[in-house]
RNA sequence: CGGGAUAUAGCGUAGUCCGGUUAUCGCGCCUGCUUUGGGAGCAGGAGGUCGCAAGUUCGAAUCUUGCUAUCCCGACCA
């Protein structure tokens, strides 16, 4: 309602820093994607940001099950006890978490409403998942005793719940979707092994898939996550030069299973706790892919997962016209579904080509296909591509293969422009000076010496907000000295201000 | 939870300081005609408990008090 329309007036996105949080979200509005729901902080993810989702899901899905992984489903409530089992778990999420304390409604005794019936008050309460180790880990004790049960490669797609303080559409919902994954092992090495699979899993779909460039490299002791030994991630850097965690994988050692007791007898007959995993995507991608890609005329999608690849539009003045038009609409769609490339032909008369030439601009539809008379006559097409919006002109006979050749190169244009992006805003930094000035002046990752601690750590993010990101897989090794102290390091890290 | 702001039709708003006829305008919606190669034009029409509740007053969108919700900035977080 507080909404402010910056869409049309924007120039371009670099000179809009300060207003990208808008920019953002009435990209995200406009391109019917979801909306702010009734409940605080939560959305309503409409059907067109539900089916990108759904096509991220399926191409994720289908990773998983190729490196062996099964889709199981745990309850939405955890007893409250399962938190306290692991200390550093529930330090990270007791502060953020919805209760369930009764189980029953009554009218009031005035009659004039409903209110909580104190008499049905539960025992224990109930907590709303956010995140399930505890109660995954309390029924994986059940499911292992000797190390034939291992490894147990189980996934999740669920909705989880955190009463953040703030809010952010598809960044930071109270309730948002995700997936997240809960592996069992016998052992160190194959627990590790499974972390880095997952995250270069997670790096291949944003890369390959959403056309993201990421970094991929384990989060310093202080980002780590609550009750990991190691956590990896994909970091990814947005239009306004912060950045975005994707993904993350970790490394829980064997601190779940102590807490759970869960134990197994290995090889040699002797009682083991198991090694364990988890590893988790959102919603957010979707925020993420917003904020990467778009631009100020909308959204632009990366074809391998946008919902609607083709869509064409006819233009005519009579119905006869349209008559004809649609029998060679109707033949093209035929022709590019049978390549597998999703197509709409909008021929709705009750709306005007002009007006869904935007429609499709703004939800981002890589490629349109304009029919005319002037086409009809010419046995021609016109098509445009929403990432660059040249358009050209393409006879009938080779437009299948033409659509074809340009998707992939949308794709690929698409991934090039932002890896570029990030290139272009990693920047080293020697002293505090400069580290200072390059997160003032141009935002993105810094790569600055660190003396490993988290003391410094803190004190960085305190002065300037940033955050160290990620410390990058196979980062080259070099002497330097610590920015904050200028006690000596051995390899950079990269520093960011991040969502 | 701290600081700041706001709440008027589906959306965006004027009016509020300084109370006074039937609450302004744009978009969208409906009907008709004309249009259709980049968000059409004209004409007519529908749509409002002015966030909620009390109070002051002859009279409240406007003043007072309380409540609720939302947004922005922090802290928190994927």
């Amino acid at each position: 309602m507080q909404f402010t329309y910056i869409f049309l007036m924007a120039s371009n996105i670099t000179s809009k820093e300060e207003n990208y949080s808008a920019w953002y979200n009435d990209i995200a509005l406009k391109a019917d994607l979801a909306e702010n729901s009734a409940v605080r902080g939560c959305m309503v993810i409409k059907p067109y940001g539900c089916s990108l989702w759904e096509n991220m899901r399926d191409i994720l899905d289908k990773m998983f099950k190729k490196t062996g992984h099964v889709n199981a489903y745990f309850p939405l409530f955890i007893p409250k006890s399962f938190f306290s089992r692991e200390a550093s778990h529930v330090d990270g999420f007791a502060k953020e978490c919805a209760v369930v304390t009764h189980y029953r409604l009554k009218n009031s005794a005035d009659n004039k409403g409903i209110v909580v019936d104190e008499s049905a008050k539960l025992e224990e309460e109930l907590i709303v998942r956010p995140t399930s180790e505890t109660i995954i880990w309390n029924t994986y004790k059940n499911w292992i005793q000797s190390y034939r049960d291992l490894p147990v490669l189980c996934n999740q797609w669920a909705n989880v719940v955190r009463w953040e303080m703030r809010t952010r559409l598809f960044l930071r919902t109270a309730e948002f979707l995700w997936q997240e994954g809960h592996t069992a092992h016998a052992t160190a090495e194959e627990a590790l092994a499974e972390t880095e699979r997952m995250i270069n899993i997670y790096a291949d779909f944003a890369q390959n898939y959403m056309a993201m460039p990421v970094i991929k490299g384990r989060k310093s002791a202080n980002e780590r996550f609550a009750g990991a030994l190691d956590t990896y991630c994909i970091e990814a850097l947005m239009q306004d030069g912060k950045a975005l965690q994707a993904g993350t994988s970790h490394f829980l050692g064997q601190n779940f299973a102590k807490a759970f007791d869960v134990k197994f007898l290995n090889k040699e007959n002797q009682l083991d706790y198991v090694w364990a995993t988890s590893w988790g995507v959102s919603t957010r991608l979707i925020g993420a892919l917003i904020m990467v890609h778009s631009d100020n005329n909308g959204l632009v999608l990366p074809p391998k997962i946008a919902p609607l690849q083709v869509v064409i539009v006819p233009v005519y003045k009579d119905l006869d016209t349209l008559a004809k038009i649609s029998a060679i609409a109707e033949r093209i769609k035929v022709d590019l579904e049978s390549k597998n490339i999703s197509v709409k032909y909008d021929d709705r008369d009750s709306y005007r080509s002009g007006w869904k030439f935007n429609e499709y601009e703004v939800k981002g539809v890589p490629v349109r296909i304009t029919i005319g008379p002037r086409d009809l006559e010419n046995e021609q097409v016109e098509i445009c591509r929403r990432d660059t919006l040249e358009k050209q002109l393409v006879s009938q006979a080779t437009l299948t293969s033409t659509v074809e050749d340009l998707l992939s190169q949308i794709q690929e244009n698409l991934f090039n422009k932002a890896a570029q992006f990030q290139q272009n805003n990693i920047r080293k930094a020697d002293t505090w000076e400069e580290f200072t000035q390059i997160l003032e002046k141009h935002g993105g990752f810094v790569s600055a010496h660190w003396d490993g601690t988290t003391q410094t750590e803190e004190i960085i993010k305190e002065k300037t907000k940033a955050t160290i990101r990620c410390i990058p897989f196979d980062n080259p090794q070099e002497d330097g000295k610590c920015i904050l102290t200028g006690k000596p390091s051995k390899e950079r890290v990269l520093f960011a201000k991040a969502y």
